[in-house]
DNA sequence: TTAAAGTATAGACTATACGCTAAGGTTGTT
DNA sequence: AACAACCTTAGCGTATAGTCTATACTTTAA
């Protein structure tokens, strides 16, 4: 599929695309064969990058983190061990983050309870 | 206190402290006794507002999500009802992000998984 | 066949959250 | 009085993650 469509299935504007393909992450072909333009081809597993992108950004997650993820999920070249690494220490991270949060969970709820009743 | 000693009890910058006053999320007052200098002084509310900016800041509230928390927190003029809506509201969002969080580690753990069986 | 719609590249522009430097005045110590 | 250490405003620079504009070529539909 071209950008266009691409950019239907995903949900993401074609700039982004342009972006987060400029930025590594993803990658089109070019028809070789095919010489009177460069448009480019993205097939399904894109669709499902651009996907997990969103997903993992909603989560705090930044592009360069977003770009090992995907490394480890996509690769073919990445042995094993190193994909492993990757995604435990993303696992780590997660654990991390829901910690701090919940962190400020309890502090928001005591700082409610204190306004409710009237210690302010 | 002045703002060099701020730096140091809170743990950030000056440099900071000036951006985060001129993005209203703190305030120092000039002395106004004092006629050679305009040195702005602080006190130990403002030391806790900054450990709540570096606090909320890491569970990814933006400036302007921190500025309506201290307003929440420390203003006197904010009727309690709105603190109320404003300190739910934030609870709200927070266990949407624990949720997706937790949908995220699900995911990389599945794919782990996958990964670890060989299925790659 | 020509106008609309799609694609490519390059580069300028935006917002957030700072960091850094300059140029100047003030305070404290010796 | 000299000098370090501190404070002020102003403004430019940086990284991230886009967003938009300009220019130009290609494809498609009427």
């Amino acid at each position: 599929m071209l950008i266009g469509e691409l950019s239907k299935r995903a949900g993401v504007t074609a700039h982004t695309i342009r972006f987060y393909e400029k930025s590594g992450l993803i990658r089109g072909k070019r028809d070789e064969r095919v010489k009177s333009n460069k448009y480019k081809h993205y097939d399904e597993e894109t669709v499902e990058k651009l996907m997990l992108i969103r997903d993992a950004k909603s989560v705090g997650f930044t592009l360069a983190e977003i770009g090992q993820l995907i490394d480890a999920w996509y690769s073919r070249r990445m042995p094993v061990a190193h994909k492993l690494t990757v995604l435990n220490e993303k696992l780590v991270s997660l654990d991390e983050r829901i910690r701090q949060l919940k962190a400020m969970k309890k502090m928001i709820s005591q700082y409610k309870q204190d306004v409710a009743d009237g210690h302010c």
